[in-house]
Formats: structure tokens, sequence, C-alpha cells
DNA sequence: TCATTTTATAGAACTATTCTAAATTGGGAT
DNA sequence: ATCCCAATTTAGAATAGTTCTATAAAATGA
């Protein structure tokens, strides 16, 4: 059942040429939230000539078309994250790597605030990745 | 008992020269979360010369000090946020204006996640603001 | 095949921030 | 008051992530 990355691009209505094929087989399916620069290195393994442009014009349109979500978390640093759906994230301090959690492992009320209209709640944990435990149970 | 910007500095331990405290003026007694850019508009007002290395150095070591906080929202748009105890907040969509919530106005809980040692939990709301309301009674 | 459109590319341009190296400042000490 | 000197400010160059521009290559499809 599970769909190739030609399959995901067409279904969103963008044609797949090798180049955003061999970015897509490692940025859609990477929970590790790369920023542009980790997508170049990882699509160079597939096909060694891909240009910068090409990085950031797919990763553009990917973004376009709803397959990613792009956020920053300090001035250049911009990364992409797989998981469009709604989530939260833990990031931590020593390393900077973003982990996701489910959106139902955090809870979130606030009081009525009749001065705004609420569409997203988004909640970012910060601290250190406790060393002994196992690599975690990860997010959707 | 409101302390000036000059003493404000030198209980921070930096010495209040005119520049620091034109760039304090502005930068630490604003709600509005401005950009480097912002802030040198504003220090400009009081001392037109001031050159953008200075805002930069400026507001970096007003950051080193605990006196501002920072926090990039998109590529490019980084702010500095005067209000350095903990609160969360609320993003205006459109005018991407950014609006202090009181720490006690959202609640969070969360699964004890044993991988992660969390220090800080911030919680940021996306949406509108409600036009019809007056401009908000905000965060402290 | 050929014409047309789409996609990819190199490199220039852009922009926020940092760096560098030289000038200016201002508070003691004399 | 003058001198000294460390601290501070400054202009402009450098840097880095991203976007733009103009050209080339590839795909499409009649
Ligand atoms: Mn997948
Ligand atoms: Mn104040
Ligand atoms: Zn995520
Ligand atoms: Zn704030």
């Amino acid at each position: 059942m599970s769909q190739t990355s030609t399959d995901i691009l067409r279904e969103a209505g963008i044609s797949p040429s090798s180049q955003r094929v061999a970015i897509a087989e490692f940025v859609l399916h990477t929970g590790s939230h790369p920023s542009a620069d980790e997508v170049l290195v990882q699509a160079r393994k597939r096909l060694p000539g891909i240009s910068v442009a090409t990085i950031y014009n797919t990763l553009n349109l990917f973004v376009e078309h709803g397959l990613l979500r792009t956020f920053s978390l300090s001035q250049n640093h911009t990364v992409y994250d797989a998981c469009t759906d709604p989530h939260h994230h833990f990031i931590d301090d020593e390393t900077g790597r973003i982990h996701d959690l489910p959106i139902d492992a955090v809870r979130v009320s606030h009081d009525n605030f009749d001065d705004f209209d609420i569409r997203e709640v988004q909640v970012v944990l910060r601290g250190r990745t406790n060393p002994q435990n196992p690599p975690a149970k990860l997010a959707k």
C-alpha cells in the first residue's frame, strides 16, 4: 500500500521529474527536520549533479503543495517538516535536534481571548534529551 | 519608583553609553516585538547618527545580559522581546503582529516523556485578531 | 520531427547579520 | 586641564541563506 514518491508527487499535482523524486525520496520520508543544505547533501547521493537552485525551487514547491511545512527556529536555520498534520515539537537544547510529539501527547487549554480567533496551537518544548533512555518512541 | 533605562543597564552590568540608552529607551519598553531594523528607526529618532553595527552589538549585549529575548518566526524575521519572563504568544496571521499572553492564560499538560528533560514550554497561538474588539488587554 | 512548454541550471543579486580594523569617547590618574 | 587607555562606536567588507535572472536542457504532444 505504501505510495512511491512518484505517486505522492502526482497526487499533489506535481510532475515527478528525476530531481523532484530524488528530493522527495529523502525529504518526505525523514523525521529529522532537515535544512535545505541537508536536503542538498542527501539529494546529491541519488543525483550528484543536482543544483542548489533546484533544491530551493523544489522545497518551495513541496511547501506550496502541502507536502512539507517549514519553520524557523533561529535566524538562518529554517527546517522542513515532512509531517504536515498538526503536532508538537521537542527541541534538544544541546544538539538542536527536533523531535515530533504526537498532537495528543500535549494538551493545551486557554482563556477565551475574545480579541483573537485562534486557528492553530503550536507547542514547543525545549530541554535535554535523556541520554540513558532509548532513542524515543516518536510521533506519527 | 520606575527605573530609568540608565538604571536598568547599570543593574545589568552594562555601562550606559548614550547609544545604549537610546536603544534601551525604546526596546526595553515596547510590547511590539520589534526587529533590529525597527529598533534602528526608533533609536535614530533619539540619536540620528547611530550606526547599524551598534544596533546589533547592543541588542546582542542586551540579550546576553538577560534584558531581552530573541526569537525567529520566519526566515529573516528575528524579533526582540522585552518581556523576559516566561509567557506565550499570539501571532496575527494577517499582520504578523505578535501579542504577549500571560503565562497563566494558557495551561499545558503533557505526557511524561522519559526521554526528555523539559526545561521550557512555549506556546504559539496563530490566527486572526478580531477587528470589532478593543485593542486587547494584554500580558504583563 | 518540430514547436511549445516545463524544468533545471549557474551564477548574480539580495538581505540580515557579523566581522574587521580604524576612529572616537569618556572616565580616572596625574 | 591634560593625558592615557580601555571601552565603545563606526563604516564598510565579509558571510551565508535564499531568491532572482537568464539560459540551457528536457519533456510533451501534435
Ligand atoms: Mn511517507
Ligand atoms: Mn520597563
Ligand atoms: Zn515536526
Ligand atoms: Zn513576548
